[in-house]
DNA sequence: GATGAATGAGTCTTCATTCAT
DNA sequence: TATGAATGAAGACTCATTCAT
């Protein structure tokens, strides 16, 4: 399991148009209904087609998730490299990490939600996707720059991705709140405790 | 589901000792396997038992993890407010606040995922205990106080639960990390935040 | 598949009952309609059971097949080693050896029949047991004690093998023939074409 | 089923040519794979087309199945009556039939193979193609003409068949063996087993 | 109390077949 | 002619749950 993610190539354009039908139906349901609730047929169901379509365009359940994780960091990856590396400074690319981030979660709600649902069941020690990393790294080296005060840059970053991950969960739990004021809240909470 | 919290009225002493053995099961084959591979006949064979047997004590799958789920949360409770009780400022409630939770994650890293994974694959909207407004209102009362800077007490609030429920994945995926130095950057982190 | 024939120890009474009557059962539709016939369900009905009950039982359903061909197996052996046994020549081996073997197909023609088509179902390079490895020892053994005449004893005992794997295709296209007479018939055939 | 096996008329020169190698397709993949794996799509893509193409062209599983068993007869059929009518007397016309069966077998080994395996899979009943009746005419005959000596036809032909029929089986299994030898050693043993 | 047996609902997956292009 | 798409039927297997002993 998941080690089919590659070579998509070459598809028709109705294929396309139907993975991307299935996928944003598995999204919507898993979102709805939580993942012990997205089987094969309901995913069918909610995508107006058959089983037997599905598992011809997908050939797997597994293939269905790792689709619709794909889909999800190809996305957000395009979405925030772009408006980070527009900053220069490094407390700027933090800041411009953290908005874009959250953004994208509340653009994107269902879909990160659904990705959550996805690697929680997924077997354990899967899915460990080290975004942390890259943020240490941002963190370390804002403070060689002195431009950040004296922390830990590991811990650091795990309370910011800590926060991320949980928006999707805010965002849904409170549908009221409002996602600038979140976004200025949380930028402000780093500022803070990352300033010299 | 989930509706069957209560009545564990009248309990032998022998009851108890199995329904404990059988919550303990549960909770390692959740931890270790996922969710998903717990089923009640796994579930019997790690308590050494059988199917029928753990049926006949607790009468349907999700009674189980219903007493998984309140165990830890009788035990957290119990384990936090002394904790934070002890102190005077509000302030220092809120680093005994942190501290005491992560502590106690640490210590009950298996229990504290295994809920996880429950509660992430319960129905929607399901299990939100709403941890976040006690805190909240710590916040609050400590801005008042004078104790705290300015900024948004719910967003702080969602902030400090994100990093706490984030702990337990935090301690399963670096079992080297020093749980007492991670204590210490959060409470840091969050005094910078929080000061006036 | 097919590697876990082994440990059927500690059966309750009844386990071994239910066993029985599916395997029958099992025999019972694999002859009567083919191997891609019998399927679980239609094996469960043939057996006045559930399906659920039958993978209650069995678990897999090479598991049945694996036990259908087993169990001929174990009545073949001791059926004929006990009459191969009994006699002193290597003629009489040879005679008691064929006789015997197909009295035995002829008196549990459907179960032979029902593990023919497993193994020609079975994926290609399993089940090969070699079947005529001992008879070609008789045949050696018997040439050089002078009994039989000059032959290739490897192909001798491919030919006797092929006959008796094909006689419960025989007995079950002709039923009015004579298991008797054909036995003799064999016999005798045989006879000649060992004979010095 | 297998009751289509008429009317291949009128064929264009491509479409017998796609024909052919489809079933050679169906008959490298049933006995390479066996016949559970020879799936319309396996052999289309053994045949480097597509499974739509495959049915425009046979219309039904089954006829293709029929196809590979309907072109063995052919060409055995064509082969053998050459040789066993190129010769004068009937110890000879057997001698001949058993060698120019077993030889077209070796030279067809897997045809031959796969259409065991359809046979096989095959609704009871079907395919019995009295192949055994020419055979037990030509040995009645022959012992009229007091060529052979004293035995039941029916028997000594049923045994001359099975012996061919699992020849194919032999040389799949022993591909060291010698076909020559073999047929010089199955010719002995059937003429000592006749002669009068 | 404890457990072996039984069972039905639900899941993923394979496959032959039909249809429109 | 050829083929991509779609689909329904059927099969193996899992699992929570009920029941009799």
């Amino acid at each position: 399991m998941w080690s089919d993610t590659g070579d998509e190539a070459a598809l028709t354009r109705t294929q396309r148009a139907r993975r991307d039908d299935i996928v944003a139906a598995a999204i919507a349901v898993i979102d709805r209904d939580g993942y012990a609730a997205a089987s094969i047929e309901r995913i069918a169901k909610d995508a107006s087609t058959s089983k037997g379509t599905v598992l011809y365009h997908f050939k797997t359940k597994d293939a269905i998730d790792a689709a619709v994780v794909r889909l999800l960091f190809d996305n957000g990856t395009s979405y925030m490299t772009a408006r980070v590396m527009a900053v220069e400074s490094w407390a700027d690319r933090l800041r411009a990490y953290l908005a874009s981030n959250l953004r994208f979660i509340a653009e994107n709600r269902a879909h990160v939600n659904a990705v959550h649902r996805i690697l929680e069941n997924a077997p354990p020690g899967v899915g460990v996707d080290d975004s942390v990393a890259p943020l240490t790294r941002l963190l370390t080296l804002g403070q060689a720059a002195g431009e950040f005060g004296s922390f830990d840059p590991e811990v650091m970053a795990l309370a910011i991705r800590a926060i991320v991950d949980a928006a999707s969960f805010h965002f849904t739990a409170h549908p009221e709140l409002d996602v600038e004021h979140y976004i200025n809240e949380a930028v402000q909470l780093f500022g803070k405790a990352t300033t010299p």
